[in-house]
RNA sequence: GGGCGGGUAGCUCAGCUGGAAGAGCGCCACGCUUACACCGUGGAUGUCACAGGUUCGAGCCCUGUCCCGCCUACCA
């Protein structure tokens, strides 16, 4: 029952194992399948299995974690649901990695052997970043883990996917992809990243078949002109009117093609002719199916010039460029050649220039599912926060195009497609069959290919809810409350969650998105390995603690806003850390003979009610930050009022009831207010430090309550509010103020106990300065305080304003008389311009007739007091020059 | 080319529906007052990018300009 003592500071490093173990062993994050309690779900964006915690993830886990925490102590049925990620590409790569060393590749190993050798190395060193997760806090009901190759998942995977097939909604055909010829996979639009490439910009001559005089094509990849089919102009263009339909001798090849007319073609750019390379290029390969054309691919899988490529066959692309244009020069082709800056497509896993390549992969209609998504959003089934993301999700869903699944890879979900040998037949089935159900031929081969790991993923919130089963978690936590993501993978996830839960559960996957920012360093730059200016966040969590280092991403984790990082700032926060420590310890020391019980008591001192008041406006406006996503202000208000009230005035005002200097009674009454809004604080603050605030709720508390995770989260309670008890108490804190201000402008050392007079002005003011004395003779460090409605201005004093009260600090002795003089000047300037702006608006008439009747009486209000204020302060200088001389 | 966000104290940023410019860090001064020097008390600092406009009143709303980021796009 009675509080713990504590040690001289906090110890991080112990502390977090210990009572992540303690949460863990209690089951406090494990969430009901059903509960009478509101239910609150979030699915976390599951990590690679290959992933290292990065700067990313620990701002995202964090602000998931505060949320989560936040719901659990507001009493909501409370799931975070925890999982990974299969990688398919990175994980792949990983492990061929792995298999080079030994000097083999998977190929060696043959496809089997290979998964089992990824299921091995997953075994081994995979989901490291689970456990970093658990050192950042994060309370994921680690019971319902998920890995999106889970046999569950990977079953839904097949439903979903036969689903789709069934209703005409997945096809497959020859068309042109991103290939990555390092990977040796197509990738989809989205895993192709843009960069600009200083090259050249080639022109090159092409002679008509009838020899009359060439055409000139300008092209940024001569290499491709190997393949090229047709010449394409404006169908506009006057240079070019008479010419469609002519054939011209592609150099090289000497191969006639013809020109063709197409609309696609910009009459301004070059010589207002293309060359058409339909097997390299997308869109010369759109315009080659609405001209017929034949489609040659002259490079291969590997990025090597084909059999198609003549006698620059076997060369790498870039290679056989330079040959080609030598060759071209030779022979009199090459036209000139300009520096030119344009766009290349790298692979997002491994940076190699995607090829643009002709083959066979499979695809998912996606207008019809982006429709069903558009809606979802328009219609505010789900909100995206902050707002202006959901312009820019509406942008792509419009301009959306249709998905490639297909990945020639060995490690995912392997398409559940398989063709019959003897029939022909394709068979699509959920389970593998073992004979052809046509005509029951045994020859069956299963498509080669797996699916893109977003598929997957897009499949996440429902699936590790147990889906296709109807299983209880589902029914109560689909839709999920909440998604938190970085908005860098608005278009890879949440888009596609939302048409995948839109046309599996019909239902929206989440109700609210929330999109957070990028972390940068302190100079406002990605951090990225290569730069080296990553900073690890588990050497942060070593060095500064979980807590300080989760309370710096969320305060200044505003909206819309990237998070600037550095190590002092979390140190920073390391420091906030230690105050709350020692307020603890003095708290906690002035507990130590607290009785709930004794029957002594004493209503609410004025500290106390001023406190609880701003107690209360703290819990207000945390809940509303919270519930807003404001993680910034959320953070701000707890700080603040930790800080700056309860150790800057609670602790310092109650000092003399608490060590018993008043009376049994007031000690007890300002007991039970300590650890009334101590507690409160801790709760307040546990969802952003989760691990200080249970060590001292544990040491508050004693034996008696449980954790504080699993504690009520404080409310705003009516009778805490107390109005005139907060001015009277900010009225005493601005004497103090007034006092202290004078003390540190005259440089009057805190040794020197000093002396001061109130004028009060009336009798109310008098009597509430008088019921404040023992605050204001402590907290100001008077020998004595003299108070009275009306005193006359003694000479020699400095002077301070409060309201409509003087005080007087007698200076005989202390300080040269011309010092005051300086800072009497220095207020009365600024009180002056105060004074002169607020007249000048109410002396506009404009004003007085249409401004709020509030708005007006607030400004009088402010006048009179800034007239007052330069009454009083004129008044004393004048004093101070009459005995100056 | 299209779209979005930003330009507020030396630095990093708050500032919700327009009504006295804020915080943290840094800086200056004074202090080891029995929770805390990872601290306390006090102080200084701003043509709120620029130019117009709306309004009694603009950091906030409108128009234009200039910078800086990011996203997106098939001009070879």
């Amino acid at each position: 029952m009675s509080p713990k003592e504590l040690g001289k500071a906090f110890e991080p490093a112990e502390a977090e194992k210990r009572l992540y173990h303690y949460w863990l062993e209690n089951k406090f994050f494990h969430a009901q399948d059903t509960s009478e309690a509101p239910p609150f779900s979030i699915v976390i964006p599951p990590p690679n299995v290959t992933g290292m915690l990065h700067m990313g993830h620990a701002l995202n886990n964090t602000l998931q974690d505060i949320i989560i925490r936040f719901k659990r102590m507001q009493g909501y049925n409370t799931l975070w649901m925890p999982g990974m990620d299969h990688a398919g590409i990175a994980t792949q790569n990983v492990v061929e990695q792995q298999l080079r060393k030994e000097g083999l590749s998977r190929h060696d190993l043959g496809r089997e052997k290979f998964i089992a050798r990824v299921w091995e190395w997953k075994e081994q060193y995979g989901g490291v970043i689970i456990n970093q997760l658990k050192r950042l806090g994060c309370s994921c009901d680690w019971d319902r883990e998920r890995f999106t190759m889970d046999e569950g998942l990977s079953q839904a995977v097949r439903e979903v996917f036969v689903r789709l097939y069934n209703e005409d909604m997945i096809y497959q055909g020859d068309y042109i992809v991103n290939w990555c010829p390092r990977c040796h996979t197509a990738i989809s639009d989205l895993e192709v990243e843009f960069k600009q490439d200083q090259s050249n910009l080639w022109n090159i001559r092409y002679p008509f078949a009838d020899g009359a005089g060439d055409i000139v094509v300008a092209t940024t990849r001569p290499e491709t002109m190997l393949g090229d089919t047709a010449v394409a102009v404006h169908p506009d263009d006057p240079r070019y009117k008479d010419k469609i339909g002519k054939m011209v001798i592609l150099p090289l090849v000497n191969k006639p093609i013809p020109i063709i007319a197409d609309d696609y073609v910009t009459m301004e750019f070059g010589s207002g002719a293309v060359k058409i390379t339909p097997g390299s290029d997308p869109n010369d390969f759109a315009m080659a199916q609405r001209h017929n054309l034949e489609i040659i691919s002259v490079i291969d899988g590997q990025g090597l010039i084909n059999e198609y490529g003549g006698k620059y066959k076997g060369q790498d692309r870039y290679e056989a460029r330079d040959n080609v244009v030598a060759d071209l020069e030779k022979e009199g082709y090459l036209v000139g050649t300009e520096p030119y800056a344009h766009n290349v497509g790298q692979c997002y896993r491994c940076k190699t220039d995607i090829e643009p390549m002709v083959s066979k992969q499979w695809f998912v209609k996606i207008k019809p599912l982006a429709a069903k998504a558009i809606a979802a959003v328009s219609k505010k089934k789900t909100r995206i926060v902050p707002a202006t993301w959901e312009a820019t999700y509406f942008e792509w869903m419009n301009n959306i195009r249709d998905w490639c699944i297909s990945r020639q890879l060995w490690w995912g979900h392997r398409i559940p497609v398989w063709y019959c040998g003897d029939c022909g037949k394709v068979i699509v089935s959920t389970v593998d069959p073992d004979k052809c159900p046509i005509c029951d031929g045994s020859s069956l081969r299963q498509d080669e290919d797996v699916l893109d790991t977003w598929f997957s993923s897009a499949l996440w919130p429902f699936t590790t809810l147990g889906w296709p089963k109807r299983t209880e978690a589902l029914k109560t936590f689909y839709p999920t409350s909440l998604l938190i993501t970085g908005f860098d993978i608005l278009f890879f996830w949440v888009a596609r969650m939302m048409m995948m839960g839109l046309y599996v559960m019909k239902d929206v996957p989440f109700k609210d998105v929330y999109l957070h920012a990028l972390v940068r360093d302190e100079k406002g730059e990605k951090m990225s390995k290569s730069k080296g200016n990553s900073i690890d966040p588990l050497l942060m969590i070593d060095q500064y603690g979980t807590d300080a280092f989760r309370f710096t991403l969320a305060a200044y984790t505003a909206q819309g806003r990237d998070v600037r990082m550095s190590p002092e700032r979390i140190e920073g926060y390391k420091f906030f850390v230690n105050k709350i420590w020692n307020a603890a310890k003095l708290t906690l020391a002035c507990l130590a003979d607290y009785d709930e019980n004794a029957p002594l008591d004493a209503p609410d001192s004025l500290p106390d009610k001023w406190i609880k008041a701003k107690l209360n406006e703290t819990i207000a406006d945390v809940i509303r930050s919270l519930d807003e996503y404001r993680f910034n202000d959320a953070a701000a208000a707890v700080y603040n009022f930790i800080w700056h009230e309860y150790c800057d005035w609670y602790l310092e005002v109650s000092k003399p009831a608490l060590y018993g200097r008043i009376g049994p009674a007031e000690k007890h009454a300002a007991q039970r207010t300590q650890r009334e809004v101590f507690g409160a604080m801790l709760q307040l603050l546990h969802p952003f430090m989760p691990f200080v605030t249970e060590e001292l709720w544990q040491a508050l508390k004693g034996s008696d309550e449980h954790s504080i995770m699993v504690s009520r989260f404080p409310a705003v309670r009516e009778d805490w509010n107390e109005k005139d008890a907060e001015k009277e108490m900010e009225m005493i804190m601005d004497v103090i103020t007034a006092i202290r201000n004078i003390r540190g402008e005259m440089r009057i050392p805190p040794s020197h106990k000093l002396t001061a007079l109130v004028s009060a002005g009336d009798e109310t003011s008098r009597e509430a300065v008088e019921r404040g004395r023992g605050f204001i003779v402590n907290l100001a460090n008077l020998e004595s305080l003299a108070v009275d409605v009306s005193l006359s201005e003694p000479k020699g004093v400095a002077t301070g304003v409060v309201g409509g009260m003087r005080i007087f600090v007698p200076l005989a002795g202390l300080v040269d008389i011309a010092g005051e003089k300086t800072r009497l000047e220095k207020e009365i300037a600024k009180v002056s311009k105060d004074l002169e702006q607020s007249s000048r608006k109410l002396a506009n008439r404009d004003f007085r007739a249409k401004a709020a009747p509030e708005v007006i009486a607030k400004e009088e209000a402010k006048l009179k007091e800034f007239q007052e204020k330069f009454t009083a302060l004129e008044g004393a200088l004048k004093k101070l020059k009459d005995i100056a001389g």
